[in-house]
DNA sequence: CCTTGCCTTGACGCTGACGACAAGGTTTAG
DNA sequence: CTAAACCTTGTCGTCAGCGTCAAGGCAAGG
């Protein structure tokens, strides 16, 4: 399988492929005219490499899953690497979701105090929209 | 007061005032050696601007809050352009909140299924830990 | 006069995951 | 012969909010 064929398979460029190559994430061979060759199972990885970024996963905290799958694992994530990755990333998600709330929850508090202040402001004849 | 003492003021840097500046956040005007010189009110907008950065704000974002400073109001937050750009955040972050529940939940099934997976393969004697 | 400590503009660096070219080789079909 | 459709390496651009020099002007104290 050539790059071209891989990339539409797996749903992305050529480009990205090289890039992963050059990051060193697949190893394709090369065939007489200097063409990257790829076998099936880099499918599957370049697959699990997409979905982990689409999570938010950076190249580095890719790399544990690509070698599970590599070693022969139906799964990227079973390794004690992976697992480590998954923990870590689990911490980062958590904080970012507490934060997250604690920015929505400021969003919240100041629309509520620019409506009441609208309505001091600007009052309606009781209380009722247009 | 000069760039150096806001920027100590506001707890940023000069640098970061002559960016916002550049942006057409901030109008200082001029000595006759060419000095920026600030009035105290400015320090209010750099805090305003920097707090709303911190939320996670992009700078076209702030525009509306620092004109609705100027315009002599307490908050920047209770001007009409204020208000739909706040609108439009909150409706981001619950966007963004949704789809990183779903993450945190992927993550933890994944983590979950390696846990159980690495007890299939080298299991314990009987359930506990060491 | 010299140093110190402000200030000025200008311009490159950084982070990440690519997109978009450029300039050229290879193979196949017509 | 040539056009089409692959492939190669290399390099620059993107987004945002600055950090970090560089090279120089201005003011004040000793």
């Amino acid at each position: 399988m050539l790059i071209g064929e891989l990339a539409e398979r797996a749903g992305t460029s050529t480009r990205t492929l090289r890039y992963y190559e050059a990051h060193g994430l697949v190893h394709p061979q090369r065939s007489a005219n200097g063409y990257r060759v790829y076998d099936e199972a880099e499918l599957r990885v370049v697959q699990e490499i997409r979905a982990l970024l689409d999570v938010g996963f950076g190249l580095d905290d890719v790399r544990p899953f690509v070698a599970c799958l590599r070693a022969g694992n139906a799964s990227g994530g079973v390794c004690p690497d992976s697992v480590l990755v998954l923990r870590r990333k689990l911490a980062e998600v958590d904080d970012y979701l507490d934060r997250l709330g604690a920015v929505r929850q400021q969003l919240h508090t100041q629309l509520t105090h620019a409506i009441a202040h609208r309505e001091e402001t600007c009052p309606r004849k009781r209380a009722s929209a247009p």
